[in-house]
RNA sequence: UGCCGGGUCGUCUAAUGGCAGGACAGCGGCCUUUGACGCCGUAUGUAGAGGUUCGAGUCCUCUCCCGGCAGCCA
């Protein structure tokens, strides 16, 4: 890291300076606070990764807030998926584990207090002239005909609301503020409304719920939250979020804003995800190939990987679209240090060195990871029948191909070098295997032969082989910007070949002890797991996290 | 076009009136029993026009462009 990236602040992090300096608050405290309506994605992950990362770095706390406030789009499930989703990413709220539905009591016991103060109103507009007396955002909204009912008459309305004698509808509780205000959210807000539905926590204790802008604020203010940081947004909320606070005279945490994450080849809305997962473009939520934390953890991703990106791309106003590169290649940098190798060959191509012994087999060492002495060595097995990848031979090779091809010499990675002595058809005219002769005195490791050759590529022994099947994963869109079409739905650029499923992939034998959550580079092709869903002990299923870097795939494009 | 917010390399992000820097992506090279990793090098940017100033990405004025706001969603 660059002195500049270590010493430079975000715009956050400098209010948090002042603040702490001005004395306005004397430590920080913020929180993550869900709508348990969904899974939670990648553009969730950096905004848990800067609250609680913020309390880190500042030595205070982050708490993690269900935001319950809506009965029927709420439950049970996206909660414990959201609670299993940050623990993964490595982050501990400690006790502090809180709904905005525990203070249901409390906001109530406010809202009485700006009734009695004259600052709140029992409307009984229908929905259609609520709306219409909003008015637009380029001209004024009038009063409605209720405002100025007595404090008695709105305590008693409201209770009754609280009580259940109305139906959803006839009555809503509003902010008395301002209907001309050029900012649409002052022109006098609903802070509850009536719904008659069980709630996942309070059951049917309550019918009338509070709005987020009416819950949220004091919510913070409750817990004793610093520093409320949300997404741009709510920029416009952020004057009533002030109002309310001010009004009731409790303890006023400071609202900020930040840009939201897109990334570009994907989406990030929760309805388009939805729709995908509806529309079985997808296999799910976790699917591999969606940017939920779920999939992401199901394709390999690291947790690790994902809070260094989230360090990476940093924090600003400025609505952007980071680049998905960037996260591959910190998903790259962190597995590249901690995934063992191993060989595998995804498309074979079968070999017999005809010089070897016909029932010889020989275990030589292989390094488990180069980057990572403590991991160790193991033994793959080497006998006369081999398969290679089928990319890895050409019969008429590229000018810049430096593997196998007639008559031309290759090594194999831990093993000997061989020569392509004859290539064996079908009657198609399609390749069946190569005869190949190999050269005892250059085993790897011997120090026995100063032969050098330009290409190393990976094998696997017929006869020890372990059959798999690989799942190959591209980018879910073709388009940089799915969403970003005015015309044309996002789904018209889902990318048909984002899944291609390999089923004659040959591993070493090692592989078939693979446990889930074990990352694997498989030499030369890439990072890989296990599936977690569909992976059985007798039908091995691997998912390629990411691939390697391939310089070869570019000049061979050329 | 009412209010609010925002425009810095292709992308993301620094600069706090004083050498426009970093990362990713790209390109060129070195190294290599992974065409990986690593290392070295390299091109590319302050939306525009005025002004203040010894000096402006930063301050002022105007223009242009982008985003948000009219749920009893969050």
């Amino acid at each position: 890291m660059s002195e500049n990236e270590k010493n430079s602040k975000n715009f956050i992090e400098e209010i948090i300076d002042e603040d702490l300096k001005t004395g306005k608050y004397s430590t920080v405290h913020t929180r993550f606070p869900p709508e348990p309506n969904g899974y939670l994605h990648i553009g969730h992950a950096k905004s848990i990764c800067l609250n609680f990362g913020l309390a880190e770095k500042y030595n205070g706390k982050c708490n993690l807030r269900f935001d319950d406030t809506n009965p029927s789009k709420e439950e049970e499930e996206y909660v414990n998926s959201i609670i299993e989703d940050i623990k993964w990413l490595g982050f501990d709220w400690q006790e502090r584990l809180f709904f905005t539905s525990d203070y249901f009591d409390q906001l109530y016991e406010y809202a009485l207090i700006l009734i009695k103060k004259g600052k709140a109103y029992v409307d009984s507009l229908t929905y259609e002239e609520i709306k219409e007396y909003r008015g637009k955002p380029i001209e004024p909204g009038k009063e409605s005909p209720f405002r100025n009912r007595s404090i008695e008459e709105n305590l008693d309305l409201f209770e009754r609301m609280k009580n259940g004698e109305f139906a959803e509808g006839d009555y809503v509780l509003r902010a008395k503020i301002d209907m001309s205000s050029p900012n649409m959210n002052l022109r006098d807000p609903i802070m509850y409304r009536i719904k008659h539905e069980t709630h996942h926590r309070t059951g049917n204790k309550w019918c009338i719920y509070p709005m987020y802008d009416w819950a949220h604020g004091q919510s913070d203010s409750i817990e004793g939250i610093s520093h409320s940081i949300c997404t741009l947004e709510f920029e416009n909320h952020r004057p009533l979020y002030n109002w309310f606070l001010d009004e009731l005279g409790i303890h006023h945490p400071r609202q900020i804003e930040f840009a939201r994450l897109n990334l570009n080849y994907t989406i990030m809305s929760k309805r388009k995800l939805l729709e995908l997962v509806e529309g079985k473009y997808v296999n799910g939520w976790d699917d591999p190939r969606m940017p939920t934390l779920s999939g992401m953890r199901r394709r390999g991703y690291t947790p690790e990987s994902i809070r260094n990106f989230a360090d990476k791309v940093g924090v600003a106003k400025r609505d952007s679209i980071s680049d998905v590169a960037l996260l591959e290649f910190s998903l790259r940098e962190d597995l590249n240090k901690r995934a063992e190798r191993r060989l595998a060959v995804l498309r074979p191509l079968k070999i017999v060195i005809s010089n070897y012994p016909e029932n010889k087999v020989e275990y030589l060492d292989a390094v488990n990871n180069p980057e990572n002495e403590k991991a160790g060595k193991r033994k793959i097995p080497f006998s006369r029948e081999l398969y290679i990848e089928q990319g890895d031979f050409q019969e008429e090779p590229h000018k810049k191909f430096y593997r196998l091809a007639p008559g031309r010499e290759v090594r194999l990675r831990f093993a000997y070098i061989i020569k392509c002595e004859e290539v064996v058809k079908n009657s198609e005219g399609i390749i069946e295997k190569l005869i190949c002769s190999y050269d005892p005195d250059t085993k790897s490791g011997s120090g026995t032969s100063n032969k050098k050759v330009k290409g190393t590529i990976h094998w696997v022994s017929a006869e020890h082989s372990v059959n798999a099947e690989v799942r190959l994963y591209d980018r879910l869109f073709t388009v940089e910007n799915p969403a970003g079409d005015k015309e044309k739905d996002f789904k018209e650029f889902l990318n048909p070949k984002s899944l291609e499923i390999l089923n004659n992939c040959k591993l070493e034998p090692e592989l078939s002890e693979a446990k889930i959550g074990q990352y694997f580079q498989f030499e030369r092709t890439g990072y890989f797991v296990l599936d977690s869903k569909d992976s059985k002990k007798d039908n091995l299923v691997f998912n390629r996290t990411v691939s390697l870097r391939d310089t070869w795939a570019k000049i061979s494009r050329k």
